[in-house]
DNA sequence: GCAATTTTGGCAACCGGTTGACAAGAGCGG
DNA sequence: CCGCTCTTGTCAACCGGTTGCCAAAATTGC
């Protein structure tokens, strides 16, 4: 009497159900019996290349294309474990560094036939870490980008599954980071060549890994080029902590600035400039990772540019030679990127007060 | 007397599926055996609260912890067709309009436990099928955002499963949609009271729905405050787009310019102030959606702010309830986000030449 | 205290691929 | 023409959950 099997396809169910049932999702049993042979023959036929004779091939693709089937990941996930997908965690959507990090991840991901999965720790370690295993569970393997969490949880991680970390180095974990020396060395250089003697590095989050190469990277320019060099400390790497710092920069009496970032370095621009400084007449400015819009201000912002987007490409493609077997000569270590000087308006010459 | 399960912990295949046979794997069997119970039973006590006993219940929840279970997903996607994820699909990820959809998408997922795959479609119709088509295998649902593709391909997609389109109004399918009005009305208004009396629309790609919408908006804004609207075509939707239309827009003599996005806008003017004028005494210029950046520029830039975010937290949330049964009592129809004018300083009054 | 009813747990089939073992068939030399 | 090796397809088990059906157990009513 009762009839629990009835579908009144009014209900909702029903309609979700339908999609599943209904066109579009041929199986390698449905191919089997179109081209008469065995599922299995049917399985190898389409991903293992050479292990079934070449009329057999010929048949099974012609039936999987007749009734456009397409694999069910899943199906396919359970027994390997592989889901040609990889996971790709950043602090914050919202900072662009990451834009190009992510965009760059993409785009060499789908080139090489993998999906990116994507999650933000919203700038905690323990967000991150959760976020992480998370992946761990559906991705093929992970990218971290300027991890905040320790390094043993992310060498926890990596015992698990391929992990590379961009931004930061991780004994025994590989990643990829810009090199900062040669950029920053330009642009030291390059302000000492236009008379500076004293310039100031904002620097970054204190636990940031990033900004400690930065600084270390400016004090031995500074060094080099026999300047003088004084550190000011931010609150937050954003627009608005670079407001904030301006009091502070001004009385260090640096004529010059190097920033942690590009969102320091144009909320400080905005600041003395509302203030009367002239740039980069009065005081000379430089960035950090040229991101986007770093051209929108005025003078557009000299910076030094982190190759934010082939530091993404590049993790991803470390990531997937791992996962792919490839690339097992060195399956950890650094990959350096270049960094350069871009030389916008707001660095150059400093005038004398009386020149203005 | 054979043994065929040996492996040898040499290889690298040993290696690679090392993880899986590890720790940090426990399946359901593990915990029915702990707990002394049924598979089944275990599965059910995870997912269906209230189908079996509070006692057994809780013996199976702290075997489950004990051994620091977590589900399959694949092993449950496989029988159910649910993943607890869902696509997000955008023209460019290097447009930055995308980066706040995707982060309220990406941070309304997470918080009802949705996870977000990204996919690109490089601005093209055809990538975007086929990213799409991908998507449907392993998501639960869709969002398009800005999608290029025909009407009949969106509506086929959406028979198949849920899917929601951000910025674009497809017939039968659920939608979120900046309304245009007011945010343009206020903007005309301002420019009318500021004196304007001609004011240039520059157009996005002539394909673009939004685009379209946004010149209807402001036809008929002009309309209403008796202003002389025209229209000039641009190349492409980027600042290098702006910068080549900038002549264009000289040659119609109008005082104001309305943009399509603001990288048009942020391109006008600087090969306007590039040129030697004003902005804004001699010419004000208005972008549209309040991208990240948009106050970087001098003067900052006066735009209409689309609820990008919001935009895509409110496609986010409409998908979820649709997955989740919630909603049904409204399927499809458009939801609409206000837009608002953002007056900065690169719109104002007209100063006579004289004035200069 | 017993029958009727509701809970609760177990059994087994199933989702859709993958893969090791094996046997039938093809190709070959002698 | 026979026996050998190598190729190619089949069988069956498995990945780890989910779920319909049923029966045992617990609860309820009288």
């Amino acid at each position: 009497m009762t009839e629990p099997k009835i579908h009144s396809p009014a209900t909702p169910e029903a309609a979700k159900k339908q999609p599943r049932d209904g066109k579009g999702n041929a199986t390698i049993y449905d191919i089997a019996k179109v081209a008469g042979v065995n599922p299995s023959t049917v399985s190898r036929a389409l991903s293992k290349p050479g292990r079934v004779s070449a009329k057999t091939q010929k048949l099974i693709q012609d039936a999987a294309a007749e009734l456009n089937y397409q694999v069910n990941p899943f199906a396919r996930a359970l027994p390997t474990g592989r889901t040609n997908t990889f996971g790709l965690i950043v602090a914050d959507i919202t900072n662009p560094t990451f834009f190009d990090i992510i965009r760059g991840a993409q785009t060499t991901g789908t080139l090489r036939d993998y999906t990116l999965v994507l999650a933000e720790s919203a700038e905690s370690a323990a967000t991150e870490l959760t976020a992480a295993r998370r992946m761990m569970a559906t991705a093929d393997g992970l990218i971290l980008a300027s991890p905040r969490m320790d390094d043993d949880d992310i060498r926890a991680l990596a015992r698990d599954k391929p992990v590379v970390v961009i931004n930061r180095e991780v004994e025994g974990v590989p990643s990829v980071i810009p090199d900062v020396r040669k950029g920053i060395g330009e642009a030291v250089r390059s302000l000492a060549a236009n008379g500076h003697k004293r310039i100031a590095f904002v620097a970054g989050p204190a636990q940031s890994w990033m900004s400690a190469r930065r600084w270390e990277g400016f004090e031995s320019a500074c060094e080099w080029s026999r300047l003088e060099a004084v550190r000011v400390e931010s609150t937050k790497p954003t627009v608005d902590g670079g407001r904030q710092v301006a009091r502070d920069v001004l009385s260090t009496g640096a004529t010059a600035v190097l920033a942690y970032n590009d969102l320091l370095a144009i909320g400080l621009m905005q600041e003395l400039q509302a203030g009367g400084m002239a740039v980069p007449d009065q005081i000379s400015i430089v960035g950090f990772d040229d991101i986007f819009g770093a051209d929108f201000t005025t003078p557009p912002l000299t910076t030094v540019r982190s190759p934010l987007g082939e530091c993404g490409a590049g993790a991803a493609a470390r990531l997937l030679d791992l996962l792919q077997g490839k690339g097992n000569a060195e399956p950890e270590g650094t990959l350096q990127m270049e960094t350069e000087l871009v030389l916008r308006g707001s660095s150059g010459r400093l005038l004398a007060a009386g020149q203005r």
